[in-house]
DNA sequence: AAACGATATTGACAAGTATCTATATGCTGA
DNA sequence: TCAGCATATAGATACTTGTCAATATCGTTT
């Protein structure tokens, strides 16, 4: 371990022994990878806002058109963002008519939120 | 607004107006861009079982050198990740002589966390 | 049916990133 | 001072990603 004392050695300020066994990871690689998607889709500051804007809907949901113009992004590259936040979980979608009404999904960022600690 | 209701058309299902005046978004870009980066650092696996490692230490810090064979890569590849967790505020450095120990920094996590609601 | 409009997909390109090998830096002990 | 070790940096490369223009898809309306 890396906090084995050393013994038949003095030096200063308690210098510890370093580069011991190794200790198994706490995160396995599966659900590494699968926090870090999620941290993935998070990651983008076009996102964010989008999210941002969805999450404080007053109705609960908005338009894919109302998000165009305040992004200041090309239609594509919107739409683009928000599959990314679907495929991560974080908003679902309905279509109604020719309309695509995004929602937030609060219990996601919760979950990942707590999984933060 | 989205939400306004067509008056001189009837439609099934309750059909809405789209496309409406812009709303303002909740968060601005240059924070968008703060959280964005924060995020960016935790969408990589191996940073997070970096992360999780640090972060149970019973000792509360670990030896940059009990990193590299848990993780499985490259000794520059570890300290380039741990870099990025290092300037995203979510792990301190001290150097101890030859070696250089890491913290986690749990207020940052939270601080983080409770922005995703 | 045909035209129109909202959204999604495709293809292309520039920029960013994870990884490695090789090398540099810097501390320690002989 | 020199050798040896821990860590960091540099350079190269393959892969991923954000963006846009062009186009496809699919409701709606005339």
């Amino acid at each position: 371990m890396a906090t084995k004392t050393v013994k038949s050695t003095k030096s200063k300020s308690e210098t510890k022994v370093c580069c011991g066994t190794a200790r198994d990871i706490p995160l396995s690689k599966s659900d590494a990878a699968e926090l870090a998607s999620v941290f993935a889709a998070l990651s983008d500051p076009v996102r964010l806002r989008l999210l941002s804007i969805i999450s404080s809907a007053p109705e609960g949901e908005v338009c894919a058109c109302d998000l165009v113009t305040p992004i200041g992004k090309s239609q594509p590259t919107v739409s683009h963002h928000l599959r990314i936040l679907f495929e991560a979980g974080l908003v679902e979608r309905e279509k109604r008519g020719v309309w695509v009404w995004y929602r937030a999904m609060p219990q996601r960022l919760d979950a990942v939120a707590s999984r933060l600690r």
